[in-house]
DNA sequence: CCGGAATTCTTGTCACTGGCAAGTTGGCTC
DNA sequence: GAGCCAACTTGCCAGTGACAAGAATTCCGG
């Protein structure tokens, strides 16, 4: 085992697993999970659709490994969010909020496929994976309040828990333009969030 | 026009739009909306899968409809929850959040079905009817905190979108199960529910 | 009361999907 | 260089949403 990794295309059609992942990825943020097929996956990568299942489980295995994959982004770009202001605490927290929030505008399809209930589905192993990539999203989160609990301030956002609710919330009411009857559309978002995470 | 209801049977089969309504509402929460089959509820109706295109445009016309009667027994819901305490307006704010994540957690494929995507691409004529009902909603948030606003009381709720928010986002985390990691399972939510609205 | 017309439902068929089974190809190792 | 094993293909199956054309049943105007 452990034979490193194979550069260039590799043995035969070159490394299908990765570039299955691709433009799986590609696909669900262009049509969103529903409309991404197996078939038509495999047809963009030039190969079998049956050709997919030696090295994904299922259909549903891709879009898990595509999930993981955006819960990984939206790591970092929340850690990018909260480094951009190392100064007041509570700008910090806001940023974070903001770069949630942001992340759900301009990636809708991954991000509803990451917190859709496809991935509730998941084998211990998978599981454990996203669980690890999504607590660098909760370690943002808590340590944002935590740095600010002390001071007491920003009042509105006493936990961890209320703080993810509402940016969460903010995110998916916006992407599924649910906000429009309040005057909300999504390129207003960051007035939503301004509105929303406004001391 | 106008020929009251058929009582029995009816005509044909019986009232095969109501029926199948019916039944795709039941299957909607027992398997969540990518599960229901337009031939598997045709079938337990007793019709080919061809009979319900004389009643609903698609397979997603009649999610939609699901979806909308989802909405007014939020609607109701919301109502009932905000009845229930008449006296302190900030009692009255909570019960309304709790009504709605109570709805939520005990109906989640049905709260997934009225907030997902596939509500996006509704022609006008659906689209007004789903925000008339939807009005309900918005309109008990908003009047909850109009009643609030005034005392200054709550001030982590500042505006009906924090509010709508919060409440919406505490649901979606919920059902989908991402709270684990922070230790909320969905039998909880009554406790996580007090722990974000409390005062 | 009755005969056409409209409505409700069925049969037949299509393209497409996810998944399985069995074959074929090609590179790696001993 | 012989065999083996992984990567990929061909062929297939049941099931799906949708359409078109036909059969049954109810309605309506005379």
């Amino acid at each position: 085992m452990a034979t490193v990794k194979r550069r260039k295309r590799a043995y035969h059609h070159g490394n299908l697993r990765e570039a299955l992942l691709g433009v799986a990825a590609t696909m669900v943020e262009r049509a969103g999970a529903p409309g991404v097929t197996l078939r038509d996956v495999a047809r963009r990568v030039g190969v079998t659709h049956t050709a997919a299942y030696h090295h994904f489980e299922s259909r549903e295995a891709l879009l898990r490994e595509v999930a993981m994959q955006g819960f990984n982004e939206l790591g970092e770009a929340l850690a990018k969010g909260t480094k951009k202001a190392t100064e007041d605490p509570r700008v910090a927290l806001r940023q974070t909020g903001r770069a949630y929030v942001e992340f759900a505008v301009q990636r809708p399809n991954l991000f509803r496929l990451m917190f859709g209930p496809l991935m509730n589905g998941a084998q211990p192993a998978a599981e454990a994976s996203r669980r690890a990539s999504f607590q660098v999203l909760v370690g943002a989160v808590a340590r944002a309040m935590g740095a600010v609990m002390p001071g007491g301030a920003i009042p509105e956002l006493r936990g961890p828990l209320a703080a993810w609710s509402v940016v969460h919330g903010l995110s998916v009411l916006l992407i599924d333009e649910q906000l429009a009857g309040l005057g909300f559309k999504v390129e207003n978002w960051e007035s939503a969030v301004k509105l929303v995470l406004e001391t």
